[in-house]
DNA sequence: TATGAATGAGTTTTCATTCAT
DNA sequence: AATGAATGAAAACTCATTCAT
């Protein structure tokens, strides 16, 4: 390894420490109620510091939402993948699934990618096209169900839209709601899963 | 009118002037980002003034949410009287309607009520029940329905969560990404309920 | 009495109200620290009433403590006439015992009069020349002792400085620290009166 | 000296420089009538950065009494130590000179610690020992005269308490009364302390 | 690269006071 | 005489950010 890369991975590292921490503090206290100076505790360097990675609050917000999207995308391709030679049925619910584990997962992220509505500065926009990737595969999926008449609509973009209300729907509130008496979570998502599944594929 | 009615009037007046004007750019740019000064700007009164109808900026916060579960309680059930007597499927769709119609024509009072998740203060707590009251409605209605086995399922938590679920997912993601690509509100919509009824209805 | 007698009472009764709300209140939490408002609602009145009584938060301050001072006065006045006849040792350690006495029964006054240090608006400079009405009973007395050679120095003014000194010593310290822990109260005082008296006495 | 040896001097210096304005001003005005941003125009600094060497204004204060609290216990300390060989007399009479020598050097101190009945903070509480220090001088002298019957009582609690209201006395008088008529203040304070000792003194 | 020092702009809130009625 | 409404001024404090080293 020569000295330069090991110089970049220790920056790396230390970003990464940054992005760690900023996450988790977002996600517990709001990204307004998180002060330069808490995650510079929290990782123990100087306020200063972080300047040195990033140029402000929020172009940390942006890297943070950066591998956020990633972490998404990930997720839902490697589903995809796993699950490509399955049938439609098993394919469709597993990726329907990904969607609301992810969120419950890493409900840092997600409340910071879906819910939060953050003032997004100019410099932000770029991270909607990451998250535009990952939409793709939910798309290309029922894209692939409209074809077969799956659904019970013909037009791709309105089935993917209800689709995605539908999951979000449970996430944002299961992650909003903490202490609301809710069900068992697991048997609530199965019969959710089920329910949206119904609601949307041809025949009864 | 008497005098001392026309001067309980203007006080309401202006204490509306400020809901209204706090509603307005709460729901704009967060709670966190506005402050009373904003606030007295928008209204062209001093800062001071609004400490003399609101204790403290939370405070004027509840005052809102109250003024908003209200709305919402209201909005509910009067759709729930207007229908009574309808038959079930209607009677059901229409309150579903009516949660999705609440929370687009207010959209200010959704974000607050539902989506922003304000750190609340004890003095807040109160509120919460204001909410429980609109809920008390779809559950009801639920019950209803459950009693004439006209659901998947015979819990009627399980299904007036999943419903719940349905509905504020496709309302908070509508409120919250206005420049999304959307296909046509109304139809969306439409399509969005009889999946969502689909979804939960006993059969086929 | 007459309509206007009448009216007269009646606002001299509202004057009285305010001024004690204010003395027990400037004592209990400090001038600094209690708002007119709060000396309003003590007496179930609104702010702005008190203003029609007094020019301003100062000019209450100068009322009351012309009040203090003048009851200072009556105090060592009428400890002053039941001792005339007194043989001057017992005169002159009744009234030493009045002074601190009074400090002690009206800790709200003293501290106000004597301890602390409020800026004192130039409108208030009035009330300096009743506080010296009532130094003149013990300067008089003072004097009179001088006269027959009862105290260890001929200069009475020297002599008095010195005992408001003693007097002032103890009475702001028990006033001040309340909570140390102080000997006896009672035999405390008697023995220092002793000392003082001692101290300054012709003699051994 | 070294590069962070200079840096330590230049801090303590600044934090030097605002306890002084500060101890200056709160004993001009009161501490409640000195603003932060007052201190900080008096250094020519920011308010703000007075909050990168103090947490608040309380700490600010604390800061400055244990300062003056070392200060009182160093002065009636080395008066002790220089006097520890002579006769009680003289020893006796050297620390209660000091006392108010103290006092009068340092009237911004004694005014903060003996005069203002500043509402201490919790936080404040630990001064108060430093506080107690210092008098444990007095009282461990006060305890040798009762051991050679010195004085007129044998309760060393009552007599030093006794000694301490008149030092206080006079001492607080001559602080808060600056315009008062006295007579010449070397002559008053003399005469002032023979007449404390001789008050407390056995025999006569 | 890491940071100590410094600050301008902004926050919520309190208060004495005025004015029109 | 009493007061509701309104406010300017100021308070303590926080924060993101810069700069020199």
């Amino acid at each position: 390894m020569s000295i330069s890369e090991r110089k970049h991975r220790e920056k790396a590292f230390i970003k990464e420490q940054i992005v760690n921490a900023a996450t988790e503090l977002f996600s517990l206290y709001g990204y307004e109620h998180v002060s330069m100076r808490k995650i510079a505790d929290k990782i123990e360097y100087s306020p200063t510091t972080i300047y040195n990675y990033f140029k402000n609050k929020n172009e940390l917000l942006f890297e943070l939402l950066k591998q956020g999207y990633e972490l998404f995308y990930q997720t839902l391709d490697s589903t995809y993948q796993t699950n490509k030679k399955e049938h439609f049925d098993l394919k469709f619910k597993s990726i329907l699934s990904a969607y609301i584990e992810f969120g419950l997962s890493h409900k840092d992220y997600y409340k910071l990618m879906f819910i939060s509505n953050i003032d997004k500065d100019d410099s932000l926009m770029g991270v909607e096209n990451e998250r535009a990737k990952a939409f793709e595969i939910l798309i290309s999926l029922v894209r692939e169900g409209t074809e077969s008449n799956y659904f019970i609509h013909p037009d791709e973009r309105l089935i993917s839209q209800m689709i995605w209300g539908q999951l979000h729907g449970i996430t944002s509130l299961l992650i909003t709601y903490k202490d609301f008496p809710w069900v068992q979570h697991e048997s609530l998502i199965d019969h959710y899963l089920e329910s949206v599944i119904k609601g949307v594929k041809n025949g009864g």
